[in-house]
Parts: structure tokens; C-alpha cells; sequence
DNA sequence: GTCTATATTCCGATAGAC
DNA sequence: GTCTATCGGAATATAGAC
């Protein structure tokens, strides 16, 4: 019995098939929203081999919950524990980040709505063990305020600006449109300037006095 | 037979139980969370009762997505449309937004959820009518970038920066919690200096070059 | 491993007494 | 108006044939 060798782990398999259907309802319904049925017919497969494979919805709905996490915390380690200089760390992050998520605009959603329906679950069950290190960031922002090459801030707070300026737009997409009166292609335009705008506004921001 | 004249609108009226005990449980757990049940345990009453003052599920969650929507529209357009000179406008916009959020967390990712879950129901039907003019503020904009004292900025980024750096941190605080190694007390510190931190972020960020 | 059929639980909604 | 009891459908889960 020949056995394949060098393909990627179970390509196109039931159970990969199941859990991809699995991936893009869940990350689109939630946990409550999402129904079996709809996961089955999604794969091409019955619903009786969900459990087969997943013994029960919660734990189908915990492998994607931390496939997730596994996915999205690493692309952000990547670029703040990075030694670059700090000017060039925060564009490329900018970059970076924004174009990940207006790829991808249902995942940053479906975190923070699950984050917050079950914190203590995630701080126990769902957390990847290797978080990023913002300790590098950190010192890179006091050296800079010290050398007097940026005005004084918390790089916490500098942090939490930043992930805000390049997430919540592509959340709050329908809320902001509705707000600013746009049509649907005036705000996809908006948004493509997203990069450009928010790397030159936190730079602005930090100019020293 | 005497009536009660001066009393606000059915003050404890079975009807306001109800709907207040709907807006509880939809607010933290959505359309699909939500079970009839536990409003009704809520509200200290039956469930059949429910049915007879709403007929539906779907009628008492419209009910209550129109009542959040009719009430956080209004506190953002009494600031937007003034006629403050803009420092000060941006000021106290982000200061009585921020007091407003911290107190009320739940109620930005409802929004922001349901709104994404049905878009186009959002947009016939419970869109308030009477939605937030920001011609003012562009135009304020316009005027102190012609006269350089600001540089120049698109003035619908700058709203989406400022709500942004308003709301974000207060969804994605666990999350930010997590990626900065805080605990729930620092977290919780760093939250009170948003108002100051945003503010002054803000402001650097619009000094003219 | 995959399917059909069925058991079981849950939930929204209604009927009907008071 | 408010309750108890129950219906009917939907959704998760299992049994058992192939």
C-alpha cells in the first residue's frame, strides 16, 4: 500500500473539510448563531460525521477558537518583538496589520465578541502560551522619550493607540459609514487610505514639542 | 376612578420589567444568546407573557435594538454639531465619550455586532432618522487647516481616529490585557488615563509642521 | 468512514383556566 | 393581565446499517 508522502497533513480530508466549514461559520455566527446542520451542508458531508470526527459542537467550536488565536498572535510577535528602530517598527506594524485585517475582517470581530462572552475560558483554556513581548517595544519608546527624539508617552498607551487606529475602522465599517453619510465605495476608498493616514497621524503624534 | 398623572410613562409597569430585563440579556448576549426564559426570570414574570406584550422574540429584541440605537445617537450628535470652537470640541467630545463607554461597556459591541450580523435590516429599519450632521465639523476642520493651525487633515479620518482611540480600548480590553501582561488592576489604571492620554494624542497629533 | 433514521433536549409560541 | 400546561419545530446528539 503505497501512502502519499510529502503533501501538507491530510489535505483535502473530511475532517479538514469539516473543520474549514467549521472555521467560516463559527468566525461569521459565533458560537450561538452557528448551527450544525448549516457546518455539514458547508463541508458536503452529513451531520453525524461531525460528531464523528468532533464529539460535540463545543469541542469543534474550541479547535477553531484556538486555531484562531494560534494564527493572530504570532503575525503581531513578529514585528513588536522585532529589533528594528522604532519610526520604521511602528510604520511596518501599521502596514502590516492593516493589510491583514482588511483581508480578513470577520476574525478581529469574532475575537473580541468571544473574548468577552467567556473571559476567564479564554485566560484558561484558549490563551497560546507564547505571547509577545512587548518588553523590547517598551524600551525602545523610554530610550527614545529620553533621547528626546519623540515627546514623553506610556508606550502602553502608545500601543493601545495604535492596535485601535488600525482594528476598530474595519469593525465599526457599517457604524462609521452610516455616521460620515458615505455610499459603500466611498468608504472602501476611505479605508484603503487607512494605511497612509494612520501611520502619518501616529507619527504626527509623536513628534517632540 | 383616580389616575396617576405626574408618574414617567408606566414606571414599573409589567411592560417595562419586560423590556428592561430584554435589554439586559440582549445587550450581553446578542439575538442568538439570548433565551425567552431567562428574560423572563429576569423580569420576574412568565414567559407567556412576553408573547402577550410582545408578540415575538424578533419584535422585543427590535424593540430594544431601536431604544439603543435612538439613545447613543443623540449624545454624539449634541457634540459633533456645536458650534465650539474645535479644540475645545474635540476636547470634550472625547471626554464625555470616553465617561460614557466606561461606564457602559456592553453597548458598543452589541452595536457593532448586530450591525454586522444584518447590515441591510440595520439600514431600513432601525437606523434612527435623525442621524448626526458632520458638516460642522468638516468645515471647522477646513478653516484651521487654511489657516495653519493644524496640518492638513482629511476631517472624516480624523473622526474615525477619534472614535476609534474612544471605543476600541474599551472592547478589546481583555485582549489588550493579555497582549500588554496586565493585570485586571492595572488594566483597569490604565483605562482611567484614556480620557488624558487620547486627548493629548489627539491634539500632538494635529500640530502644525 | 459514511450514511439514514431516530432519540433527546431545548426553545419559541399558543391554549385555556383564573 | 397573569398563570400553568402543552404543542410543534428545531437543533444536538446517538444508533445502527452499509
Amino acid at each position: 500500500m503505497d501512502k502519499k508522502e510529502n503533501t501538507t497533513p491530510d489535505q483535502d480530508s473530511t475532517e479538514q473539510k469539516i473543520f474549514d466549514a467549521a472555521h467560516e461559520i463559527f468566525t461569521q455566527k459565533g458560537m450561538d448563531g452557528a448551527k450544525m446542520q448549516e457546518i455539514a451542508d458547508k463541508a458536503g458531508i452529513n451531520k453525524a460525521l461531525l460528531h464523528y470526527y468532533y464529539r460535540s459542537k463545543e469541542k469543534l467550536y474550541e479547535a477553531v477558537v484556538k486555531a484562531v488565536m494560534a494564527k493572530a498572535l504570532p503575525t503581531v510577535r513578529q514585528v513588536i518583538e522585532s529589533e528594528l528602530p522604532l519610526e520604521e517598527k511602528i510604520t511596518r506594524f501599521i502596514d502590516f496589520y492593516i493589510g491583514l485585517i482588511s483581508k480578513n475582517t470577520v476574525i478581529p470581530l469574532f475575537i473580541i465578541s468571544e473574548i468577552n462572552k467567556h473571559p476567564d475560558h479564554f485566560f484558561e483554556n484558549v490563551m497560546p502560551k507564547q505571547l509577545p513581548q512587548p518588553e523590547i517595544f517598551f524600551r525602545q519608546v523610554q530610550e527614545e522619550v529620553a533621547a528626546g527624539r519623540i515627546r514623553p508617552v506610556d508606550p502602553r498607551h502608545l500601543i493601545i493607540h495604535i492596535i485601535s487606529l488600525c482594528i476598530f475602522p474595519f469593525l465599526g465599517k457599517p457604524l462609521m459609514r452610516m455616521l460620515l453619510g458615505l455610499s459603500p465605495e466611498e468608504m472602501k476608498k476611505l479605508l484603503d487610505q487607512r494605511k497612509q493616514e494612520v501611520t502619518s497621524f501616529v507619527l504626527a503624534g509623536l513628534k517632540p514639542l
